[in-house]
DNA sequence: GTCTATAGGAAGATAGAC
DNA sequence: GTCTATCTTCCTATAGAC
């Protein structure tokens, strides 16, 4: 086995738990399945990571980003407002479709962080890059299309952020069925009735 | 130690586990826990549960209950369209700033199920059980005060459920600072202009 | 029906050879 | 830096006396 150093050894062991954190859930994960999926031996986890709490600190901020950029590329400036806005979510949906079982560790992360004493920070911290993310967005938007808003932006953003969170979490749950494709259609013609110039 | 008749037992052993979840979390909270919790013996427990799975859909079943009769009871007709959607969704928020480990436990068990072969009906019945109970406000609503909806019913109580799960996270996650005061103003209107009669 | 005691296994973390 | 082997702890589940 190759010595590599330890930056890049803990970079390889992060995204080995995330791969198996999303297949198998995070409390079956052990420290075991992370070594076996990154191919090095229990001892080199234990090398890079002083404890399996530490391994997961860099799990919650590593994938917090990945997840954070999703929501960035989702939304540029189309020739319309509306379609921006479906455009986006559109695109935000897709990467959901196509990757479940990542988004569902995001939410069992931030139970996780919940749970243990001395990681809120990390939960927290997750959320408000959430809604960060969409602040950004707003404020692009904003001086791409010249909006006039209705609420204002750390409001739209939070609320925003939470409602994508809870549309994410139905569809994991319950699939997409008839009613969901209108789900997105109201929440659509929402959030371009919250940003409309009028 | 009195002796109960076992489906007595079962039912004090599952409020026992909710509470016990509630405050340790699901992971965390050991056949033992839960023993010690209810006040009985180990033996006890597999004596009522064959396994620990099987309390657990014990749990999911009732605690989904809870949580349906919260919802249901919070939406209430009141003189205005307006003020029966704030006060629904105030009473709501109330119950989960009241209960946040309880409302946090219920993402818990969803996740669990989603996760455990065999158990991903309970997840999905779970959030159809939301859905249902939005489906049952929206038409005793309709009936009491007349409204014509601009979506269909399926669609809005699914629409519904997806927000309410998703503020309800956020706020438990973040806390309430000025931007949340800001998400239930933009919720509430949004939901009375859903269901304006015009 | 309820208890004590224990089987049997898997987890996180460490020791020490190479 | 990497390995095998092991320590310690805690879990679910069962056995069998009372």
């Amino acid at each position: 086995m190759a010595r590599l150093p330890s930056a890049e050894r803990r970079r390889q062991l992060t995204e080995a738990a995330i791969r198996a954190m999303a297949r198998d859930g995070v409390p079956r994960t052990t420290t075991r399945s992370i070594a076996a999926e990154a191919g090095v031996s229990l001892s080199v986890f234990h090398y890079c990571f002083d404890s399996k709490q530490q391994l997961i600190e860099s799990v919650i901020t590593t994938i917090t980003g990945h997840y954070v950029s999703v929501v960035k590329e989702a939304i540029r400036p189309r020739a319309t407002l509306e379609e921006t806005v479906r455009a986006g979510f559109q695109a935000y949906f897709d990467h959901v479709r196509a990757h479940p079982d990542e988004h569902m560790l995001t939410y069992e992360l931030t139970q996780y962080a919940l749970r243990q004493p001395g990681f809120e920070h990390l939960a927290r911290r997750q959320y408000e890059l959430y809604a960060e993310a969409y602040t950004e967005l707003i404020d692009q938007l904003r001086q791409s299309m010249g909006l006039r808003l209705h609420v204002p932006v750390p409001v739209l953003a939070r609320y925003l952020a939470a409602m994508t969170d809870g549309l994410t979490l139905n569809y994991l749950v319950l699939g997409d069925d008839p009613a969901w494709a209108g789900s997105l259609d109201t929440v659509t013609a929402h959030v371009a009735g919250l940003v409309r110039e009028n």
